[in-house]
RNA sequence: GCCCUUGUAGCUCAGCGGUAGAGCACUCCCUUGGUAAGGGAGAGGUCUCGGGUUCAAGUCCCGACGAGGGCACCA
């Protein structure tokens, strides 16, 4: 007799066990129509389950975030209905569900073809439409093993064997198409309608290289064909962000055969680039930093010793010279130790701060290219604090605020944090490692600030955190970072004179703020979507004249603009004043400035911005004021 | 690295067995025009590279390299 509490508080009884469905029905048809699933005691259960304890319920619509998520894992189940009969030797693996989504992994001799994926969402639209009813059947593992079995379903197998003894497997009839999964599932395929089948990769089966690659069938799916719409477009934004196509198309960049993975900065990126370094630079000087510069190409040796070359030399470039190997250096920690280890040092040297603007090579896989975001050549603002122990959790926390004040230039204000500690293969005490793992949460903790423990996440010499920021279009991007180090300096024979006279390793703490200058312009020219702040602006403002009467003002005040340290162009073609602002507008030049007859009767200019607003007719130093303001509040908005 | 897709003019793309196309950009000429495209003419391509099939190959096949989307990787 199981008494049902809905979520209002409300109470019901049943004289006998109670499906989800009825409970619904006995709600209202309306509730009882829209019923995905219910939430019974925390947990989620198809509505035609029997419930017969009582259980405090509440029913899941498309409404819900779990609804939506219902609604994807039934269109997975949906692929292997539609591919099933159009492919019937196909097996299928696993359809999970993920962010926007669902996906399914088959195994299938033949490549399935951008058209097969055509057929397979017709189909999929064609078997929602028969609006026909998902049955569940809870089965042991004996019964699951021998209805796939008996479909040949060798993936399922696979997954049933490592399923523990006594949990019970559901089975979901889709028609003459059957198949296992937690569940819940919707009861009715008339809950599926808005989706769209995005794309057919390659993926290890359970995600190892070493296994064979199936293929995967990426679908997205929502409650209404309005919020699948506004998903599209969402994607067609952020494709117009796309660095590589904004860097094309502002000419800040590009890459070529030639050198894959490598950048070629164009005079305008390479204007962004300087003014970030310079900004990082006064940041690292006004926070007690000292900037070093070592060698590119260092003997493997010294590779050896700091472990790398054992762990990384396939992704080492290397060169070879009189019997001599080198690797063109993937990091700059070994050498930094190299500096520290010059000169005898003391505790009263530490903590000492040493920076570079370290240019990396890795050998990354040609798979994981990705314009600027993952390249084989890349500059780290990295860092390396030497320091005693004591000292860690007060560098840490000094690091935090550096991180915290940078990002914000950018207008990145909501940063996460995650801490992650100790991993299982590790080395060190546990002794130090408590004290570490200590230092950072409680540095983290003085500060107020919320984050995420990610136990066993560190890496093998220390527990780390992690700084990501959340772009204008919410997309997480992992910068920032600060890691304990108790390996490597004792690997590479760093050590320091304590106050009792013994010779001690100094911890090394490795930072790093932007991460990579490439990538974190690249991410920079996705959140501007190219509109880059002045301050930023390889161009901030041009200089153009209505006719070629005002092309000898518009070179003075574009003379006078540069002389002041405006980045400035100039503009006196033989085009009219509409072609000219169009141009410039395309190309996001914050400020245009507008020189005609009456301006050089007056003296004053005209101006305007890139966003069509009319600044009005002003004198070059209210000009000069304007973009001051503007170059002074940096991205911070 | 693996799977799929893909590589044509500076850019965006069409052409998919029969002597290389469009728009924009570029050069020259006309136009001197007041806030998002004035007009005309011209120049520009061993169709990524290497093999093969064919009377004939951007076009079909194989391979290499690059790019795109994923997977795996990311000190």
């Amino acid at each position: 007799m199981p008494l049902i509490t809905l979520p209002d508080g409300k109470q019901k009884n049943f004289d006998e066990a109670v499906t989800v469905r009825q409970i619904a029905e006995s709600i209202g048809p309306g509730l009882a129509k829209a019923a995905l699933a219910g939430k019974v005691n925390g947990e989620l259960l198809d509505t035609c389950i029997p419930i017969t304890i009582d259980s405090e319920v509440s029913i899941i619509t498309s409404k819900d975030q779990e609804g939506i998520e219902i609604i994807r894992h039934s269109f997975a189940h949906l692929i292997g209905h539609a591919v099933k009969q159009l492919f019937p030797d196909a097996k299928m693996a696993i359809g999970p569900v993920i962010e926007d989504g669902f996906y399914y992994d088959i195994a299938y001799n033949n490549p399935f073809t951008p058209e097969d994926l055509e057929r397979i969402e017709n189909r999929i639209n064609k078997l929602v439409n028969l609006d026909y009813d998902v049955k569940v059947e809870v089965v042991t593992k004996e019964i699951a093993y021998k209805t796939f079995k008996e479909r040949e379903e060798t993936y399922k197998l696979d997954i049933i064997d490592r399923i523990p003894e006594g949990e019970t497997i559901k089975l979901y009839r889709h028609e003459e198409y059957t198949d296992m999964c937690r569940g819940p599932h919707v009861p009715n395929t008339r809950h599926l309608r808005a989706f769209k089948l995005t794309k057919i990769s390659g993926a290890y089966w359970r995600g190892d290289s070493n296994n064979e690659m199936l293929q995967r069938i990426y679908g997205t799916a929502w409650a209404t064909s309005k919020e699948l719409k506004s998903y599209i477009k969402r994607i067609e934004e952020a494709e117009k962000r796309d660095h590589r196509k904004l860097g094309k198309a502002l000419s800040l960049f590009h890459t070529q055969e030639e050198a894959p993975g490598m950048v070629f900065w164009h005079p305008k990126g390479w204007a962004i680039y300087q003014v970030l370094e310079r900004y990082i630079r006064d940041q690292l000087t006004n926070n007690s930093y000292q900037e070093i510069k070592t060698p590119q190409t260092v003997d493997r040796t010294l590779w050896e010793k700091s472990g790398h070359w054992d762990k990384f030399k396939e992704d080492m470039f290397t060169t070879v010279s009189e019997n001599r190997e080198y690797a063109i250096k993937p990091m700059n920690c070994p050498c930094h130790i190299q500096v520290f280890n010059q000169g005898l040092k003391s505790y009263r040297d530490l903590p000492l701060r040493l920076a570079e603007f370290g240019s990396c090579h890795r050998n990354e896989p040609s798979g994981a290219l990705h314009g600027l975001m993952r390249v084989r050549n890349f500059v780290q603002d990295d860092a390396h604090i030497f320091c005693t122990e004591e000292q860690i959790q007060s560098e840490v926390s000094r690091f935090i605020d550096l991180v915290f004040n940078i990002y914000s230039s950018f207008g990145f204000d909501s940063i996460q944090i995650k801490l992650s500690t100790r991993p299982e293969k590790r080395v060190g005490s546990d002794e130090i490692w408590d004290k570490s793992e200590n230092a950072l949460h409680e540095a983290l903790n003085a500060k107020n600030l919320e984050w995420e423990l990610l136990p066993g996440e560190g890496a093998f010499y220390g527990p780390k955190i992690e700084f990501s920021l959340k772009d204008c279009l919410n997309r997480i991007w992992q910068c920032g970072t600060i890691q304990v180090d108790f390996s490597m300096p004792e690997r590479l024979d760093a050590t320091y004179i304590d106050e009792d006279g013994q010779r001690k390793h100094p911890v090394m703490l490795h930072r790093a703020i932007l991460g990579s200058f490439e990538r974190f312009i690249g991410i920079l020219i996705e959140h501007y979507g190219g509109k880059f702040p002045t301050w930023l602006a390889p161009i901030q403002a041009v200089v153009m004249g209505i006719t070629e009467r005002n092309n000898n003002r518009c070179i003075e005040v574009s003379n006078e603009l540069t002389s002041k340290g405006y980045r400035v162009k100039l503009d006196v073609r033989n085009e009219k004043i509409g072609f000219k602002i169009r141009e410039h507008t395309i190309q996001k030049i914050p400020f245009l400035v507008i020189i005609g007859d009456k301006e050089e009767l007056s003296g004053l200019v005209s101006l305007r911005s890139r966003d069509g607003e009319d600044l009005g007719n002003i004198s070059i130093e209210k000009l000069s004021f304007i973009l001051d303001e503007s170059i002074n509040q940096l991205g911070r908005v």
